[in-house]
DNA sequence: ATGCCCCGCCCCGCGGGA
C-alpha cells in the first residue's frame, strides 16, 4: 500500500480553514501532522474535516501552540504531550507552564508525533534554554518507537535549520536562534536515537526551503528556511518513495507562511 | 506574476513568530 503523510505549520487552523480543505481535497495526505493551531481543543474544526473523510485528534489551548494529527486510516493510542516535557516559565508567570506541543497516535500502519519545537527567540534567552531541553525531551520520549519495527517518524515545525544549506543566507542568521551549535546539536541528538532527516525535493529552485517571513518579498525572492522536518526510524526511511515540499500552497492571500511537507511510503 | 506581514485578543496596539 502506498501512504501519503505531511506535516504543515498552518499558523492558525481557524484563519486556514478554507485553505486547509483545499489543500486536503487536492492532495490527498492520508495522514496530517499540523502544529500551530492556535486555537482550543474544543475549538477544532473536527467535522469539517470529518466530511473529507478524516478523523482528528488535537491538542490545544487558545492563542498559541496547538497540535494536531488527521487520519483516513485510524487514529488510536493518541498521547498528548511528551512524557517528562518540560514547562516555560514566562517572565509574567509564577508557575511554569506546559505548553500543547505535541501530540502522537498511531494511524494505520504507521506512528507519527506532530511536534511544534519552542522558538527559542534569543540566543541564551530562557525561551531559547527551554527550547534545547525540549528537544532533550523528544529524543527521550521517541527512544523506544524509533527501535521498533513498525515505521515511525516525528515531523512538524522543529525551528532548526539543520544546516547552513537550510537556510538562504547564513550570513543573515548571524548571532540568531535556528542555526545556532547547540541547537543543531539537539536537533543531531534525535540520530543517535536511530532516526534520520527525511531531505524533501523543492518544486523549484534548488533548496527544499519550508518556511519564507511573509515580509519584504521574502517567498518570491525565495528567502526561505528548511525547519518543517521528518525524522524518520529505519523501517519508515526505507519505505519512502518520494518527498516534497508544496509550496504552491503558499502562494497568494490568506496563507500559512509554512508550506506543506509530503512524504509518500510504499508500505 | 508568487508581490512588500499576519495571527488572536472580551477592541486595537501588542506579544509573538523567526
Amino acid at each position: 500500500m502506498t501512504v501519503r503523510i505531511a506535516t504543515w505549520n498552518i499558523n492558525s487552523v481557524t484563519a486556514r480553514l478554507p485553505k486547509l480543505l483545499e489543500w486536503l481535497d487536492g492532495a490527498k495526505p492520508d495522514v496530517l501532522c499540523l502544529q500551530e493551531l492556535k486555537c482550543a481543543t474544543d475549538s477544532f474544526p473536527f467535522e469539517a474535516v470529518k466530511e473529507l473523510g478524516y478523523e482528528a485528534a488535537a491538542h490545544g489551548t487558545g492563542r498559541w501552540n496547538g497540535v494536531a494529527i488527521l487520519s483516513k486510516l485510524g487514529l488510536t493510542d493518541v498521547v498528548r504531550g511528551l512524557p517528562e516535557q518540560p514547562g516555560y516559565l514566562a517572565d509574567d508567570a509564577l508557575l511554569p507552564e506546559t505548553e500543547p506541543r505535541a501530540i502522537a497516535a498511531t494511524c494505520g500502519p504507521v506512528r507519527v508525533w506532530s511536534v511544534y519545537v519552542p522558538n527559542g527567540r534569543e540566543v541564551d534567552h530562557a525561551h531559547y534554554r527551554y527550547k534545547l531541553e525540549w528537544l532533550e525531551a523528544l529524543r527521550r520520549s521517541v527512544l523506544e518507537d524509533a527501535a521498533g519495527a513498525r515505521p515511525f517518524a516525528v515531523l512538524g515545525d522543529f525551528n532548526v535549520a539543520p544546516t547552513d544549506e537550510d537556510v538562504y543566507d547564513r550570513a543573515a542568521f548571524e548571532g540568531l536562534t535556528h542555526v545556532t551549535e547547540r541547537e543543531r546539536a539537539a536537533l543531531a541528538a534525535l540520530q543517535t536515537a536511530g532516526l534520520r532527516d527525511v531531505v524533501p525535493r523543492p518544486l523549484k529552485y534548488d533548496r527544499p526551503y519550508t518556511y519564507w517571513d511573509y515580509r519584504a518579498l521574502c517567498f518570491p525572492k525565495n528567502r526561505g528556511m528548511r525547519i518543517d522536518l521528518t525524522y524518520g526510524n529505519k523501517p519508515f526511511v526505507e519505505a519512502v518513495s518520494d518527498s516534497y515540499v508544496d509550496r504552491e500552497a503558499r502562494k497568494g492571500k490568506g496563507t500559512s507562511d509554512h508550506a506543506p511537507v509530503v512524504v509518500d511510503l510504499a508500505l
